[in-house]
DNA sequence: CGATATTTTGAGATGAGTCAATAGCTGTGG
DNA sequence: CCACAGCTATTGACTCATCTCAAAATATCG
């Protein structure tokens, strides 16, 4: 359903935010407040994309933001020898696009992984209206800042991590947004291949399949990617923080060896 | 030297930025452009602060945005297990907590590695400024923008990379940052411990010295952290690019199989 | 000139990548 | 409805790069 209107009317009013088709957007605000209208202006909301659709390509000509209504987007690079690394993954209320501001081009590809509706917010329109419109612009430095704070956790997470805290913490951390839109933080519905996760993760897409078997074999979580429920998140987040203590008394026990921890309830 | 003369003035009049002490600030300007006549007004220059010393403390409440105008900050998290991981590195012109905009506390540690020279950018004054100054507010965008990309980029590079590849990844970064600020691309004065460059890569100490000697014995670098010469910076970001080109002449199993897998020892 | 921190070097264990082959899905078209 | 193709996931075997532990050597600082 094609939802223009006009040059620039693009939206209906929805009580969500037709920004970003959900409440946690930077943009977003349960009321009709200044910057929601303000910025409603330029946004403009095209048909639904299909996966397998680039909103942009790395080396194309930096032009706009855009707001992930719904659906799912990955952003990524291909290195020179051809491999595609995933860089991060968007989902309702996210902001793609961020990184090209300070430069002419975009960096990345961002690509389509579930059929999704964007809202593309010209930059140059964007602009004057951030100093017209303080809290606006206010919006957009939190945005920015939280995601430099999200990719430093990420970075701490992944770097000189094992690969089964590596997974944990991308498993805890898609739970976690999930849980901000209002999703259950449990049964994940993973729009990304075990390999595009792996990618994600820096782990081999053998590697991503194993985890799960032995997460699964833990009690941990169940299903395998696509459709996945976690049971045990406390133990998941146990393992991601690495506080896998080995419960005093018989060391070298096998089985808590195999378990890598011995947790069982929740964390602390 | 102790640089204030009164509540805001803080800073004498010098040829080079007095926001940053350095060109490529993001609040740089050659002339007395309004952005830097309006930061200056509530910059405020302290006296240099010396190894050890904190900016901030992570969990503490968010004030104000740092310039480092001189020296060398480390930014760092401490693990659950009492791992201290450094997460950059910040040189002259570098902004530091940027990635505290979005929350009400610092998410890092802040400390000086080498003698530093820090302006301090309260940023209650600050975000007014944004907008009645839209110079300003685009060069903060700008800044933040480049952090994010800088971060998607390191991650790319770290994840999945063997330890070489990051070492080489890690100098070719240094070198041009350095480069950047008209410092010496190859004569590298580092501030930062083995240890430390090794947390902020994701390797072992120990790894990181062998591959200083490696480096060394293959002619691509001289010294020993601290004082680093690059001797064949090609080389160096032909392992970071993973393009390790072969050495002409006997296109035998050895020349073959040091490209394709692992490293064998001898080289070019 | 001691005391502490950093760097070097060795030896050994192992986690995770790679290769390879199988099994399971998903969508398409006959 | 079934067969097929292509993709995704699973599983096993093997290898090796890197971590860990341990100890010596060197540098740095007061």
């Amino acid at each position: 359903m094609d939802t223009r209107q006009g040059r620039d009317a693009v939206v209906e009013f929805r009580p969500d935010c037709p920004l970003c088709g959900s409440s946690p957007c930077v943009f977003h605000c349960r009321d009709e407040c200044t910057e929601a209208r303000t910025l409603r202006r330029i946004v403009e909301v095209g048909r639904p994309m299909v996966r397998g659709q680039y909103l942009y390509h790395a080396g194309s000509p930096f032009a706009a933001l855009y707001t992930v209504r719904a659906g799912t987007v990955k952003t990524c690079a291909v290195t020179e020898d051809g491999e595609e690394r995933v860089i991060g993954f968007s989902f309702p209320g996210d902001i793609v696009g961020l990184d090209a501001i300070g430069g002419s081009t975009y960096l990345t590809d961002a690509c389509v992984l579930e059929t999704a509706s964007v809202g593309v917010i010209p930059f140059a329109r964007l602009q004057p209206l951030l100093s017209e419109v303080p809290a606006l612009q206010h919006r957009l430095l939190q945005a920015m800042s939280r995601q430099i704070a999200a990719e430093h956790e990420m970075r701490l997470a992944l770097l000189k991590r094992t690969a089964e805290e590596r997974f944990a913490v991308g498993l805890v951390s898609l739970s976690e947004r999930f849980a901000g839109r209002g999703l259950s933080p449990t049964a994940l519905r993973l729009a990304m291949s075990q390999a595009e996760l792996g990618s994600y993760l820096g782990l081999a897409p053998e590697t991503v399949s194993r985890l799960f078997r032995r997460f699964r074999e833990q009690g941990w979580l169940d299903g395998t990617g696509r459709e996945c429920e976690l049971l045990d998140i406390g133990a998941i987040r146990a393992v991601a923080r690495r506080q896998r203590r080995v419960p005093s008394g018989s060391s070298g026990d096998e089985a808590l060896r195999a378990v890598g921890a011995g947790r069982s309830g929740g964390g602390s």
